[in-house]
RNA sequence: GCUUCAUUAGCUCAGUCGGUUAGAGCGGCGGACUGUUAAUCCGUAGGUCCAAGGUUCAAGUCCUUGAUGGAGCGCCA
């Protein structure tokens, strides 16, 4: 009985005048005679060749587009010029036909947004199956680059009591009945009757928990859901997204910078070195895409290119003063040609200022650092008071990736008891609730730093899709939770 | 949440200034061909023009409201 072997294997070993098994889907049924035959295990498809005059016609009329088939036979070098190698087929089996009357996908060109709709089915195209195996590579590389750098992968809680993590709109996490809710005295809704005795979210971030981690580990990375109530409709927001936080004992600002430039330019020379193939097909994909763009709307470089760049150059680092300044100073905005004009220090950068500074004046990514502490989160190292700088910043930095924008938020942590304690209550910060934050400042305190990685940002850019639902198997955004 | 564009055959789209019976390509189905590469060739079926209301002698086409989808913005990773 002979074994089923898989495509990839085929093609990397060329077994020559051997009997194979093989297993897949049909792409193609060409002269009734051509099958060519995909099981995943990479981007290219095998040729099986029937023998249609000695083959059953009810057996060659279940050979459809979508169709689950087997083929046994002698693999052999192909006569046909678009392949190597072919397997003879002595008998074909059929597992799993597919109507084609009724199959929504078709062999030819379909729009994602339509494919979206049939998510379900959709890793079954060339361009989804080479996006979610590119998808799986980034995030190996991701543990391999942590792991081989001596970072403790840690699994931060998905249920979180704290609601005060400043990261956005929460989804509440209840076992307490809708209709009739039990209530206290007061009439609010009674948390003690619900499953944690508490009133309990869904997490929008590991970071808290991480750095509790590496204030004993050393050097910690959570890699896991976060969900996010925003109801936010872009193409690079999702309610339900995969991040990576590492966090450091005894890192400085520049020490994150370095580990996040040092990390993105890893796992993408790891898909360059691992995953030719897929982003061929992407690449294709983009340069069809292109041709029915505007000249003026084209990019000047192709994916692979565009990833090489990427792996080849220094991320440009300045100050958001510095930022301010060039931007200030930039044709685009004398002209006015910005929607909304830089306004003084202090004030947020808006997307089309990133775009500015990362798609045309420094023309690759970029580390903005040193925010105004105004418009950053609590937990970040108050900077010292600079020349030239108009007001208190934090050590913050954002790394800004073309097209993508932000794809990395991190700073510095307050490490400093009193002057962290003083931020929170600013901010309005509930102390009591975050006592065990607030502990590892009380104890043994030191120097830390971390980030946040967006997973899906990094699959967007790497695959060159344009829509962040398109890089997920199955998108929850607001009004959809289909699959 | 705001702005904007779209919705016509299974899919992708065309449909002129409001005017007779709404078209094409691909896909499907039937046949031919048999070393093909999104095979090719011939034939054929397939429509609640997103929904509701309105204007008009007449609406796929104009107006209003809604639904769904895209893009941009805000929030951020």
């Amino acid at each position: 009985m002979t074994r089923r072997t898989k495509i990839a294997d085929l093609i990397r070993t060329e077994p020559l005048n051997t009997e194979v098994l093989v297993k897949g889907w049909v792409k193609a049924f060409r002269n009734n005679q051509f099958l060519a035959l995909n099981d995943g295990s990479c981007a290219q498809n095998l040729q099986v060749v029937v023998d249609f005059e000695n083959t059953d016609p009810s057996l060659i009329e279940r050979i459809k587009f979508g169709a689950s088939v087997g083929a046994r036979g002698q693999l052999l070098e192909s006569q046909g010029k678009g392949q190597r190698i072919e397997v003879k087929a002595d008998e074909i089996y059929i597992y799993g036909d597919c109507n084609p009357d009724e199959y929504p996908l078709q062999p030819k060109k379909q729009t994602l947004e339509f494919l979206r709709e049939i998510a379900h089915l959709r890793f079954r195209t060339n361009t989804f199956s080479a996006v979610f195996r590119i998808r799986h590579a980034l995030a190996y590389a991701i543990h391999k680059f942590f792991n081989d750098r001596g970072f403790y992968y840690l699994h931060t809680p998905i249920i979180t009591a704290s609601d005060a993590e400043g990261a956005g709109e929460m989804f509440r996490v209840t076992t307490l009945p809708f209709d009739k809710t039990p209530r206290t005295e007061n009439g609010e809704v009674d948390f003690k009757e619900d499953f944690f005795r508490r009133s309990t979210n869904l997490t929008v971030s590991g970071q808290l928990e991480a750095e509790l981690g590496a204030m004993a580990l050393g050097q910690v990375y959570t890699f896991g859901p976060t969900f996010r109530a925003e109801n936010s409709n872009t193409t690079r927001h999702l309610a339900e997204f995969w991040m990576i936080e590492p966090e450091v004992a005894f890192n400085d600002l520049n020490d994150n910078m370095d580990l996040a430039e040092d990390m993105l330019r890893y796992v993408i020379q790891y898909a360059l070195d691992n995953c030719a193939d897929d982003l061929k097909i992407l690449e294709e994909r983009l340069i069809e895409e292109e041709k029915s763009k505007p000249q003026d709307q084209r990019s000047e470089m192709n994916l692979s290119d565009k990833l090489r760049f990427v792996v080849d150059n220094r991320f440009e680092r300045i100050t958001y003063t510095e930022a301010i300044h060039i931007l200030k100073n930039s044709n685009q905005n004398k002209k006015g040609k910005f929607q909304f004009p830089v306004e003084g220090w202090g004030t947020d950068l808006q997307s089309e200022h990133e775009r500015y500074l990362v798609e045309k004046h420094f023309k690759k990514p970029v580390i903005l650092t040193n925010y105004p502490a105004e418009i950053k989160a609590f937990y970040m190292r108050q900077d010292e008071a600079k020349e030239g700088v108009p007001g208190p910043t934090v050590s913050a930095m954002d790394i800004l990736f073309p097209g993508i924008g932000e794809i990395v938020g991190g700073s510095q942590r307050e490490e400093r008891l009193e002057r962290l304690v003083n931020r929170m209550r600013e901010m309005h910060i509930p102390e009591e609730e975050l006592y065990w934050y607030l502990d590892t400042r009380r104890f043994g305190s030191c120097e830390h730093a971390g980030f946040g990685l967006g997973f899906e940002r990094l699959v967007l850019f790497v695959t060159g899709m344009s829509n962040i639902r398109d890089v997920i198997a199955f998108p929850r955004y607001p009004g959809n939770a289909e699959f």
